[in-house]
DNA sequence: ATGGTTTGTATCAGAACAAAACAAATAAAA
DNA sequence: TTTTATTTGTTTTGTTCTGATACAAACCAT
């Protein structure tokens, strides 16, 4: 479609809520104005329309002392704008809400085995979950009338935008979006995503709209089934039809054994829960931690299905640094809890495999904060597309 | 940077220019107007500066008979604008130049063997040659003073923006950019990509500027090495670093044979021209064509060969196609030749190994027109730089 | 011929940013 | 303490886009 006026107003609109957002409370409309290489004029102008839309408010004039009048600081108002993050996983649902601060409003989790429920049933504990958690986070809000942006949902499975395909460890399959999301709609607009990529987008966007994690990376996810979410310069890579990442089914064996899929060798059968436990001879339903205590305790089948899943995931990581050519890699979920004893089988593979290793051999670590980035990244991910186009919300009737 | 006026006019320049190169020479200012969403009296502005730029002309009127005045076809000019195409290669070097029309003016090949040669002597020589292309279209040319809008040069490697890191099959190494395009500077601009992401632009973009060709898909690309360029949704893959679709390096097997890189199991010690040779028990040097032969006359080590080659490309393209989520293969280069052969096995393990296999399986097949698609993607690529950014040309002194 | 219909252009209004001038608030200097 | 310099935020004016509207041009059908 066309360019008009509109789209530059709203472009630039987009370009002073993002300046304020990486320097919530410290920054000015005359630094937002040289910084993004606008006037000041126009910044004034953009600026009071975020206020009067209550998304950003004024703050006291810092101590900071300088020459000139000083500015007036600018940040996001808390409890503004409310994004809320939904997740499905197997052992457990879980709802979080989150403001352009960035701050977590609410976040509750309920733990059980989803494994084999009725998608139904569980949608229904989902909305009723996600409404408490939106009402909580409204009444903790210091906002009379919070603006509740929409809300995101993480599972583990391919999901397109019209139907979720697969869920393999859930045990869901093509159910159309529309029966699917019908007990959201209460908290509609939803989008919908795979685990993975939001636990991604999560780690790329520290906070809302502000892409200060690192530029180019894989994020790997696991628990039963291994995943991953790939971002390069600050955009997810989601793939023809948002089904990138499934990384846990990349051959990494020919003569390896049986997956749950079918086909032989895939870097679940060595690394997925379940095949780590039957590796090290440990009861089905162990824990990772449990595996990797049982190594440290010096089980040789424990340390050996570490060794080998360790050398699994660095064959299947080479293949997607070739294939996209990523410098960094962080993991997550349960082979973070692994990581430490993966690490150097892992490197060994990448440093081996990896055609541009000798210029830019990818980095691997071990994800800081794991645990809940899938709904913090399906909540980062609402609030993104206000901060991409506010327009829409600064519009409000009065 | 922030969005101004003189942006819009540049975007809806391009949305102009870019709906006359869909529908050359059927397409009136109004019909422009209606389906891209602009008034006429905007369409009409914009044409008359791409007409009085010279870039579109106005054709006779078609004899197609309709209600009402009739509308004055617009096309772009022949010859008006010239992107040159170079390509250095294992054993060829080339050049071509093509209009925006999409006419190739000239095109040049000279045969040789290339590897271990000095990238000095070389560069002098696709400077010379691309000197000559260049000539011989601006004589053809019907316009006066042509527009020459700069080359574009494939090589087979990591080429980033600041260097060529690694050729391996040139034996070139470490160059950096300035000294590598040293020789080239008549012709400059210079953008410089990997051979196969060339390709891969061809397919996805048959004329310049119009992205007609399928919407994703992975492009592979080989002779001695294998490579491959990704499209998705339209937009190249280019990666962190412009190294992506090194595919040739995906462990296929970590039992497989020793690469030339060092790895075990690369694809490229299957499907690479030399290591299909031994493995077919032919001599050093054999080309894929007569492998193939071998195969049809019965030798059973070639059919192995081939057959193996061809699982190992399965497993490899399960790996990306996993990874990235594409519903669509070509093969092109030796991989075109031997192609018939090697379908069977790829689409099984293709079938076997993608997650999505059941709802999308990934559709593989033989490039229609391999020969030379490196070098008219980088004369394209150039001249999508004027597509996408037409107001830097349609300003020229007068 | 005449009317209807579509195209292309000319004119004007509206919208958004840029440039420049100005008022306000502070620190530094006299 | 007063003055000056400096920086910020706002106001005003000018420029440059697109959109809306009106109109002339060119064709078909009656």
């Amino acid at each position: 479609m066309g360019a008009s006026l509109e789209d530059v107003r709203a472009a630039n609109l987009s370009l002073v809520l993002r300046h304020i957002l990486v320097q919530p409370g410290t920054i000015s409309r005359a630094a937002i104005a040289t910084q993004a290489g606008i006037t000041r004029a126009t910044v004034s102008r953009l600026a009071d329309e975020l206020v009067s839309a209550g998304l950003v408010h004024e703050l006291a004039p810092s101590s900071e002392t300088g020459r000139g009048r000083p500015g007036i600081p600018l940040g996001p108002r808390p409890g503004m704008a409310i994004g809320l993050g939904l997740e499905i996983n197997i052992s457990y649902i879980s709802a979080c809400a989150i403001d352009l601060t960035g701050e977590v409003l609410s976040l509750k989790t309920i733990h059980g085995d989803f494994a084999g429920t009725k998608p139904d049933a569980v949608m229904a504990d989902v909305a009723e979950l996600g409404g408490r958690v939106l009402a909580a986070a409204q009444a903790k809000s210091p906002v009379d009338n919070p603006l509740f942006v929409g809300s995101g949902l993480a599972l583990p499975g391919l999901v397109s935008s019209d139907a979720l395909m697969l869920a393999p460890n859930l045990g869901w399959r093509d159910l159309p979006m529309a029966s699917l999301l019908g007990p959201l709609t209460p908290l509609d607009p939803v989008v919908v995503a795979n685990e993975a990529d939001l636990a991604a987008f999560a780690v790329a966007n520290p906070r809302p709209g502000v892409p200060n994690g690192p530029a180019s990376f894989i994020y790997v996810s696991g628990e039963v089934g291994i995943g991953a979410g790939i971002i390069i310069n600050h955009n997810p890579l989601s793939g023809a039809h948002g089904w990138s990442g499934e990384i846990g089914h990349i051959c990494v064996d020919p003569a390896g054994p049986t997956c749950s899929c079918g086909a032989s060798g895939c870097l679940e059968a060595y690394l997925g829960l379940r095949a780590l436990a039957s590796n090290a001879g440990m009861p089905e339903g162990s824990t990772a931690d449990e595996i990797v205590e049982a190594a440290h305790r010096g089980s040789l089948r424990a340390q050996a299905a570490i060794a080998d899943g360790g050398a699994a995931l660095g064959r299947a990581l080479a293949a997607v640094v070739n294939t996209v050519d990523i410098p960094e890699i962080i993991l997550g979920g349960i082979v973070a809890s692994i990581g430490d004893d993966l690490l150097p089988a892992v490197r060994d593979e990448l440093r081996a495999r990896v055609l541009q290793s000798a210029w830019s051999n990818p980095e691997v670590r071990i994800a800081g904060n794991p645990a809940n980035l899938a709904v913090i990244g399906a909540a980062h991910r609402t609030l993104e597309r206000l901060v991409v186009d506010p327009i829409i919300w600064t519009a409000r009737p009065d």
